[in-house]
DNA sequence: CGAACAATTGAACCGATTCAAGATGCGTGG
DNA sequence: CCACGCATCTTGAATCGGTTCAATTGTTCG
């Protein structure tokens, strides 16, 4: 029994749901043995509960397999910093490479989170042999700084909210799942402190994006009703 | 005749400045002069000349040789935005590799800006065998997204000037420059769209860093006085 | 059901933007 | 070399958007 299971145009690996647009994508199937090769068991983390400490040493690179993590910093006056929230088959730890030391915490937002490591000395030496995988993390890097660049000239509070709904939208569209229909499980102040403003303020952009019919919000779920006017206000062509 | 110029601890490449914090560490001459015989002759910029266009197809990255590129790039409201200002040593041109195009357009702020050009193709098949030269290009990918993360966080107006001296400071001591005593050659509203604020704004605090005496400018030669109380100020670590 | 926390709403306040004016610097040509 | 004109930078005053603080409503969970 082999653990991927092949649709029409991609690749996807049972232990961590990476597909296309995380890593293997133009990997045959005996290269997406070796690459699974050395993806480790994956562990449950409880809400709030941290997969590494900012500081710590960097060996691993982290494929979130379900729920939500964000990403926590904090700088010198003790403040804490919402850098990313990291949803099913995207990674995390990539930033760490340069500087050797994680740089942010990742904790999980929703209990019972799921997330398996790489080593990434191996996931390195895996990418020598093979110039797919090589190219494929180079392209995950690009991407993400790709994406940091995006979100500027994001000015307003309407835009950045806009903005961040767009994002979510698209990403989990990406992975396969509704892009106009999905929960949104991080809290008021989790969103706030990521984009710089006060958690009244999300509520009042919010408010005012269901007011004008482009959102509807019931409970934690939200569905986007008109995606083109949405992204109209972001000014972004993405 | 050799191109390479060994001195203590970092092989430098004449033909772009290529150097320890930009790309090859680790790599031995004879690596070096595989790399060298990738990179294309440099070319002369005038001032606010583009290197390329966003949405050109991708193909080259870049680095700078002298003088100060910046990224710019186009919303859908046809407004302009500065990604990024690129100093003497730095790349650009990597965060196409995600999407298969430029996303933004590199153009000469100051006159006589060169940068050399280097075929991705080639640099990637190389990678592939140069361990060293690959674990380099992940790092720089890696950096960048550092970088895009460390600015989170800087909410008001006075922190955000001070993180860009500091970045800027940082960045000039890296290749062998003054952290404390530069030019500021790029235009105050240039700054401003840069950091997402009024060229007023950029001007009303550059007056307070200097009637605080941590800043002397003197035409575009700005003279960090105070280091210290300047790193202070942004809450950053780095 | 009630307690604790999260989200919303309202009103005063503050910082950054905007608009308008003045100062400074810089290149050109007399 | 100085005078002029344009562009950039600076400064001031009014306005606007977002924050802050306080109170209320809503939600979750023992």
């Amino acid at each position: 029994m082999t653990a991927i299971a092949r649709s029409s145009s991609q690749l996807r690996c049972s232990k961590c749901s990476l597909n296309k647009f995380c890593l293997p994508v133009g990997l045959t199937n005996s290269d997406m043995t070796q690459l699974e090769d050395i993806i480790e068991t994956s562990k449950n983390y409880q809400q709030n509960e941290a997969v590494y400490q900012a500081g710590d040493k960097f060996n691993k690179i982290y494929a979130v397999k379900s729920g939500i993590f964000s990403t926590v910093a904090l700088d010198a006056n003790g403040n804490e910093h919402i850098i990313g929230f990291h949803l099913p088959g995207e990674l995390f730890g990539l930033d760490a490479i340069y500087s050797g030391r994680y740089i942010s915490s990742p904790v999980a937002v929703t209990s019972s989170s799921v997330a398996c490591s790489i080593d990434y000395q191996e996931l390195s030496k895996l990418a020598t042999s093979l110039p797919s995988l090589q190219n494929q993390l180079m392209c995950l890097m690009s991407k993400e700084v790709h994406f940091s660049h995006s979100a500027v000239g994001e000015t307003s509070a309407e835009q950045k909210i806009a903005g961040f709904i767009l994002n979510l939208s698209m990403r989990y569209q990406q992975r396969g799942y509704s892009p106009t229909r999905f929960q949104l499980l991080m809290p008021r102040k989790d969103i706030a402190n990521y984009l710089a403003m006060a958690p009244e303020t999300v509520s009042r952009m919010f408010k005012r994006l269901v007011n004008n019919g482009l959102l509807t919000i019931e409970q934690s779920e939200i569905t986007i009703n008109d995606l083109d006017k949405l992204k109209q206000m972001t000014g972004c062509d993405s």
